[in-house]
DNA sequence: GCCCAGGGGTAGT
DNA sequence: ACTACCCATGGG
């Protein structure tokens, strides 16, 4: 086991908001740890007013020492004030109560960050995300990844799975996802799986821009504009995408009195708080779904 | 652009 | 028990 404490240096992350924000589904608090599993590496996580102390089954994370490995992976390395000042200056062209919301919710999620998930985890996750809940998707997610016995990580004493590859996962079989009540979205899964040759088709979408990228993602069957955008913001670090669902096409109406499908919200929320609009997506999202505001508009 | 199926858990009444 | 609601997409 390889301990050791990650101290602010001023960059400023709340765990809670960070890892329980809809962004990822496989993360769970056990009293003051937060634990998970990043590829094939189990991470356990625990927040001070110094820092976080962090334990992990490997030395190595990401191709990188662990200790960077982390840092890349929680968007540590994201400029908190200048995406928060940004934001706001791009709140100056909109009218007070947008202003005032947007800087509550804003000051609300000042130490939620993007993290930098595996692309291929993504994609399947946010396809299993269509019309689905966060508790529903996490089931999902882990019995999937308990088929494989052999990506169990045994640590401290518990059991983890790291998220079975492409290459396992073209070998499921249709019954397999039938039996994980996936439903409707099983033929996509089956044609995502069988289509891709290899999953580093995936992480070289990376060298696209956002428009490209979306367009690739998009003539997946199971992935929109919606799916497209959570995948490029969660896991390439598209800082400016700007996924759009029920709650956020709620707080368009609701702030921006602007409604309309999900591509032309997506590409206001682009266009408007360019080049961050998705850590403004984050923090609305988060502050709308807390005080369950706008549900009784559309 | 509009409408609708797809399935099951769960919180609120 | 019953209802409304889930971080939508694809096809008609």
């Amino acid at each position: 086991m390889i301990e050791f404490f990650l101290r602010n240096k001023g960059r400023q992350i709340d765990l809670d908001s960070t890892l329980d924000c809809g962004q990822t589904f496989r993360w769970l608090k056990d009293g003051e740890w937060w634990k998970g599993v990043v590829r094939d590496t189990v991470i356990f996580l625990k927040e001070d007013s110094e820092g976080i102390a962090v334990r992990s089954s490997s030395e190595s994370l990401l191709g990188r020492d662990v200790h960077q490995g982390i840092e890349y992976y929680l968007g540590l390395e994201d400029d908190l004030h200048l995406i928060h000042s940004t934001l706001e200056r791009r709140l100056r062209a909109f009218d007070l109560k947008v202003r005032t919301v947007s800087e509550k919710a804003l000051a609300e999620a000042s130490g939620l960050r993007i993290l930098r998930q595996d692309s291929f985890e993504m994609v399947v996750e946010y396809i299993l995300s269509t019309r689905n809940s966060i508790p529903m998707i996490r089931w999902m997610s882990d019995r999937l990844s308990e088929l494989f016995p052999e990506n169990r990580i045994d640590f401290c004493g518990e059991s983890f799975y790291a998220f079975p590859s492409l290459s396992q996962l073209k070998r499921i079989s249709q019954e397999a996802l039938i039996g994980l009540k996936i439903g409707f979205r099983v033929p996509w899964l089956l044609k995502l799986f069988s289509k891709i040759e290899t999953e580093s088709y995936f992480s070289e979408l990376s060298t696209l821009t956002v428009e490209e990228k979306l367009e690739e993602l998009t003539k997946h069957d199971g992935i929109g504009y919606k799916v497209g955008s959570c995948v490029i913001l969660f896991s390439y670090g598209e800082l400016g995408a700007f996924p759009v669902d029920i709650w956020i096409s709620r707080v368009m109406k609701d702030l921006f009195a602007f409604c309309g499908s999900t591509k032309k919200l997506m590409q206001f929320g682009m266009d408007s708080f360019s080049p961050y609009g998705g850590y403004y997506q984050e923090a609305l999202f988060r502050y709308y779904r807390t005080h369950k505001l706008g549900r009784d508009l559309k």
